[in-house]
DNA sequence: TATAATATGAAAACGATTCTCAATTTAAAA
DNA sequence: TTTTAAATTGAGAATCGTTTTCATATTATA
């Protein structure tokens, strides 16, 4: 059974306090090692590996690698889904019935179960899809 | 402007004959080599990424790296979705109005563009969750 | 052909993540 | 409280996917 160690809850403090923020593990180290509570960046991993799999954190699984960030309904009854800004990284949770209504479509026609805790919605929020359109498109 | 090599055609070819599997740059490099078209795997690398770049193939983005698989339909209207099953980890491709619908809806009332290229729904498969419902889940 | 632009591949470099292991901390038992 | 066994820590090494480097080779064009 794990224990409740100091670092742990440093590591879920932080994130908690950015709860509107996607951080990258490097990032939590050293937004720890500033605040005054450094805590070695392997035990960073492995307390964030940790709190995902408990339902705190979601991981967002980018091309340069993991960013985690701060559950605001760990509890939900059906999960909720995560929209990433591919321009400006931002991402929001989603509560919708559109998506439960998929999700449910698929789990009957198409015999495929989408698990939102894995799935992150990647596109273009409107502040970004403006800024793109005035200036050339990326 | 590019070349067409014939390690383009080589990577392009290889991952049209197991359109149904999403290879790793790796096992794609190792494809070519057993079928005596050998690439060097920094050549793998650049050309999916060339590949993907014009819709020819998908990417998919994993914890341990990144998947191609041949797009079957590179040219469709509005892109198409990919479905992944985290337990057998194949990749199928959806074309379906409810996504469509959906992500209407998100532009509408969420004012956020989602981007099918970049969007994989990842849960289980019917044989997947099947088998997990015998033995124990995972 | 001759040429200029582009692509190749082997090896080195890189960056994120995981592993190792001795020292430390935790929680529960005595 | 002290003891004890299990679990965690952290620094550095190791690993692994990916990118870069650069001399050489190939491609398309004049």
């Amino acid at each position: 059974m794990p224990y409740t160690t100091k670092q742990r809850r440093a590591v879920l403090q932080c994130l908690e306090e950015r709860a509107s923020d996607a951080l990258t593990p490097g990032e939590v180290a050293e937004e720890l090692r500033r605040s005054g509570s450094p805590v070695g960046l392997a035990t960073v991993y492995r307390q964030l590996e940790q709190l995902e799999s408990t339902g705190l954190l979601h991981r967002i699984q980018t091309g340069e690698g993991a960013l985690y960030q701060y559950c605001p309904h760990p509890s939900a009854p059906h999960g909720c889904f995560l929209l990433r800004c591919e321009s400006c990284g931002r991402v929001s949770h989603l509560d919708c019935g559109h998506l439960q209504t998929l999700c449910d479509h698929l789990a009957a026609e198409h015999h495929f179960r989408v698990d939102p805790r894995q799935t992150v919605l990647t596109g273009r929020c409107q502040a970004c899809a403006g800024k793109e359109a005035l200036h050339g498109a990326n």
